[in-house]
DNA sequence: CCATCTTTGTGCACGCGTTCACAAAGACAT
DNA sequence: ATGTCTTTGTGAACGCGTGCACAAAGATGG
């Protein structure tokens, strides 16, 4: 997930693994669902079903909690919701910046889930001046030469970047540098940050490509294994059909038509 | 990752493992960039620094695909990249729809990082009449009763959900019951979908929430450990002030404000 | 043709995460 | 109070993913 130096060795002593750090939201979700309905108390077999996952995995995430449950009954939903609240760290206000407001910017921008959950965008940063002024889901866009004081004013841990993949980097050094230790980056770059700061990347593209890469298998199985198995297993040398780019790199390096840049 | 049944057993004999399939698209958009650059060879070590991973697990990653680097020089650059686009199922063309023009959804269908991978928006679909026939990013957004013959029509196996939680789960029944096996879900909501069907989810707010935990640990650490030890090891009864939930879930199923720790 | 040097491919060990399965804890009825 | 029944919390086994370390492969130079 996290692509830079995200190294968390057992350091943390007490420390909560990571695995079931990233699955505290979903549990969140669906106590914060039973408590609009005003569901008393949870099994962790029902709640487990609500998150999608396995019960035996609740119970053991939550084992690292603490022991919040009551044998025979379940989970307390309200005390839950505190408990997993306090541990995530949403008992208190993140103020977070987002920068590059383009289609995507604007779009997180105007995303309602921000602020439920107690991140409050403290502004909306772009470097072009064309855009600077504008309001955006309620705030003005703000010119880049303004972000250093931004993030120090506002005390901004958290930033999200939105720009174009040739200015990730660039913008990510000066976010660390004014302060930021968090970094949520939508940018398709392999972001290099010092130590101590996380990096989370989000990555339409790799996602879907990943699906790809089932579908394709699926698509061979119905079709009969035969025909993979049997390129598969050719050695390497023989493993490209006539029909294939010419294995050495042409004078020019040429790609392949179907996959362009 | 995936949500629903993406229990993907020892089915596949040959298979290649699922954390390895998720580097994939790493790689290749390094090698992308090294081949448009004209670079013929890439070491283990270079290609690994530039994907932001261990060079020793890129190496293991590659002998899944096959031996297809030169021992004392490297990998071929070109023919890497047609190796990986094949297993990742990028030689062909995968038409998408998008269900949900709203922020996000006309955000992604302006997404030039789409059709960059073979990826084509085949259609764009919205349930509000208001939005159908407007043009977005080129294409015109059609109207949900459409959504069958569509997915029919084109042959979409791929779906990209970008509606609102509350239509995520129906939606996603239709692209299924329509013949799509693949589905890439951005609202925030558990989807449960028959076998044989994948599911990934991309959720900003999770990611945000994951990144608020590690900073808590930081700033915690910061001011020394002793106030949040003592915190977590107070005995379970006590752990809960008067003040706490008598928590009548109000009309927002929020947070509470401040907790008296 | 041989020596040297570079870099791959992988055997191995280790640690993390998942799942099973069950003893113990507690609610609830009698 | 006692027994029954439900559900938690966790010990233990297992499997997957990671990273080390090195032998083998091959390029390159003499
Ligand atoms: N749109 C999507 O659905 C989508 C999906 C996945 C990934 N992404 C990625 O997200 C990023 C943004 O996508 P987009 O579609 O919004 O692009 P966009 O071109 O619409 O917006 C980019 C914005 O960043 C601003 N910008 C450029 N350089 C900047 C700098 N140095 N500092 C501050 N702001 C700067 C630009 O002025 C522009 O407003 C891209 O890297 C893209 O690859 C987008
Ligand atoms: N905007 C973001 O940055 C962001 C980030 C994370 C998650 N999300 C999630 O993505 C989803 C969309 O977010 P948004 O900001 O674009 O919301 P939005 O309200 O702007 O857009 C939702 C769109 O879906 C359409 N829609 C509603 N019901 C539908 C149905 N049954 N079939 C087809 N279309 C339907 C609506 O007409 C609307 O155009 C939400 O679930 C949101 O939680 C958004």
């Amino acid at each position: 997930m996290a692509t830079g130096r995200t190294h968390r060795p057992a350091t943390r002593s007490r420390g909560i693994p990571e695995a079931t750090v990233a699955r505290l939201p979903l549990y969140l979700r669906a106590l914060t669902a039973l408590s609009e309905r005003s569901v008393p108390t949870v099994s962790s077999e029902e709640l487990a079903t609500a998150a999608g996952v396995n019960s035996a995995k609740l119970r053991k995430d939550f084992s690292y909690l603490g022991s919040y449950g009551t044998r025979g009954v379940g989970y307390d939903v309200e005390y839950l919701v505190y408990q997993i609240s306090r541990e995530l760290g949403l008992t208190q206000d993140w103020p977070v910046v987002i920068v590059g407001i383009g289609n995507l910017g604007a779009a997180l921008a105007n995303y309602g889930g921000f602020a439920s959950r107690g991140f409050r965008v403290a502004a909306l940063i772009d470097a072009d001046p064309a855009q600077t002024g504008k309001m955006v889901a309620g705030l003005p866009v703000r010119h880049t030469d303004e972000l250093e004081d931004i993030v120090e004013h506002n005390q901004v841990s958290i930033g999200v970047i939105a720009t174009p993949a040739g200015a990730a980097q660039e913008v990510c050094d000066r976010l660390v540098a004014a302060g930021v230790t968090s970094i949520l980056n939508f940018a398709p770059t392999v972001l290099s940050v010092p130590d101590g700061v996380d990096v989370r990347k989000v990555d339409l593209s790799i996602e879907l490509q990943i699906l790809a890469f089932h579908e394709q298998r699926k698509a061979g199985e119905d079709l009969g294994e035969a025909v993979a198995a049997a390129r598969d297993t050719l050695p390497k040398a023989v493993a490209e059909p006539v029909t294939e780019p010419a294995r050495r790199p042409g004078p020019d390096g040429d790609v392949p038509a179907v996959m362009p840049a």
